[in-house]
DNA sequence: CTGAAAGCGCTTACAG
DNA sequence: CTGAAAGCGCTTACAG
């Protein structure tokens, strides 16, 4: 009962069989492939079934080096373990998936040459780029390749870019809004890492200056500190805001989250109570704990979808450069209250 | 002062342009790239050189189409919100970088047939696979596929597959072994979530097997008891097998630690004088806690990097499958001491 | 130590 | 609606 499928010889199955098996010019089955030009349905049919008779996959390479299209979509990403990360990637990943795009994933540390070899060599039609730094050492590479780009993240010099991310200024002022409406005057902010404010990530600085201007305007006091990864990072970066009296604490840090929590009960400070706290981080990250906490969540598969979107634009020839940032929405959860 | 590199025409450098520009035949040139026969040094200079000066990329859907080898590695990963698998696609990219392969990314909810598109179209020369079941239904596909393929766990039925993991049976009699020599003689384990025993999440239940039949033969009380990443399931999971009045916790469910670590601490229950506590995790969430985590850590680094060495030495015709498991190491950390 | 040429498996004008 | 043929950019016997 086993099909006959890939039976006999283990070479590779090619147009010309498929063709001789139909009875057929190679070039008719490749227009039955490609649809484009009309074919009668009885030929259509007959090649079709030769095709699956036969378990034809036409060779990638072969269609890339007749094309100059591969259907191969990079992904640069950083290696750090983190959700988020894992989120874009995940993201990306399935979005090109429903675009018949494969992913090719490149690491940061690669650098330059990397992007630049990943394209020269058409191994991929187009990049797209995570964890983006305000001074990017790929940006001039990347301007240079001559081929579609999309960073997720914005550095401060766009010019000729494609960017696609959260309007984090904006998100910085809808947390400050948000508390201020509750009555909060004092905020302390627990920031990414110093690591992230030292390699200049994007995200950080314009959601520092988001947040600042917003306290400033509301009249609101505002603290910040970044903070590493661990628990005696947390501690002292809690030491130190806490030292403040804020009624309110913002986490951008998405590692540092389950950790400050578990920290603030320690402390017996009960939240919303004795402190309100606003995430900005990815929602199943913000339901995981004792308290649902309110966010700012990081849309990270919307903006994964959309670069790749943007990316295949310009694929099919569209040049214009765009900054997309998406509004941010602030979802109120358990861990935000009035101030007392 | 500009360099005139991809100066004028955007199209494509060929290795006719090389040959040309260093007046030699384009073979030679190729010879050159590959070293596959000797070169008088003078030719190899001006043939560098040319390469150099014209930014010579190798076209690779060209290369493949000629040697019907591509140079890249498929791996195929689910897509969950888990450090883990971040880790795992970060070893492998890392391994596959270093040995000059490229990355492709496959999601495993693409099944089986995205498995037979990628090899049958030559997209990539071999398969890695995480996060593999015991009755994994890609199996009759990987095996049918006669290419290099390499599992990341290992299934009930290993027959023809080539396997490597941590030997998570081992695993879990060393936990016992580490407690038991503390004087604990009952035990609890915080399991893999319910979704992972469902889908046969093969280290799941070996690990289970391992540390029951260790408790058996230590004459140590277990109970065991799955457990989803969500606060709500933790503590039920915890009033469960706290009923039980175990002095050790065993956990082996990397998204779940940090909120089981917080509800402990929410219930007085002092690491390690009250509760010794051991995890399978990676390392950087054993120690990002409060208390540094004694742990059987989860190697993902030398998975990763063996599976990469296995399939590229597949690839080059070796064909034996063999299956590797990692022995187990325990380090001893703050988390467990002297049941009191 | 080096060159000329066939062939890898497709796509797409060109011709009918 | 369909076929015959050139060409995409490499590699590798074959010949010298």
């Amino acid at each position: 009962m086993r099909s006959n499928l890939c039976e006999g010889t283990n070479s590779v199955v090619t147009i010309i069989d498929v063709a001789r098996a139909a009875g057929v010019a190679p070039s008719t089955v490749s227009y039955v492939l490609s649809g484009k030009r009309s074919i009668s349905p009885q030929t259509r049919r007959v090649v079709e079934q030769s095709i699956r008779k036969l378990g034809y996959h036409p060779h990638a390479g072969a269609r890339s080096l007749a094309t100059s299209r591969t259907n191969v979509l990079a992904l640069v990403a950083p290696l750090r373990e983190d959700l988020t990360v894992m989120d874009f990637v995940a993201a990306v990943a399935t979005s090109a998936r429903d675009r018949d795009q494969d992913l090719l994933l490149l690491t940061k540390d690669e650098g330059p040459t990397a992007l630049r070899r990943v394209i020269s060599s058409a191994i991929a039609d187009a990049l797209i780029v995570l964890d983006v730094e305000s001074a990017d050492p790929r940006l001039p590479t990347l301007l240079s390749l001559g081929r579609p780009v999309v960073l997720i993240g914005a550095p401060d010099q766009t010019a000729g870019l494609t960017c696609v991310d959260l309007d984090y200024e904006t998100a910085g002022a809808r947390c400050v809004e948000h508390l201020a409406d509750l009555g909060h005057r004092s905020i302390a902010l627990v920031g990414p890492s110093p690591a992230a404010y030292q390699r200049g990530a994007s995200s950080a600085g314009r959601f520092l200056r988001g947040i600042t201007n917003a306290a400033n305007s509301h009249g609101t006091h505002l603290r910040a500190r970044p903070c590493a990864p661990n628990y005696d990072a947390v501690r002292d970066c809690l030491d130190t805001l806490l030292a403040g009296e804020p009624t309110a604490l913002v986490v951008h840090n998405e590692a540092v989250l389950p950790i400050a929590m578990a920290e603030l009960h320690r402390r017996w400070l009960r939240v919303p109570d004795d402190l309100s706290v606003v995430a900005v981080c990815s929602d199943t990250a913000a339901i995981s704990g004792a308290v649902p906490l309110t966010t700012v969540p990081v849309p990270a598969a919307e903006l994964g979808g959309m670069a790749v979107e943007m990316v295949l634009r310009q694929v099919a020839g569209h040049t214009q450069p765009e900054i997309r940032l998406l509004p941010p929405r602030l979802t109120p959860r358990a861990s935000t209250g009035p101030r007392l």
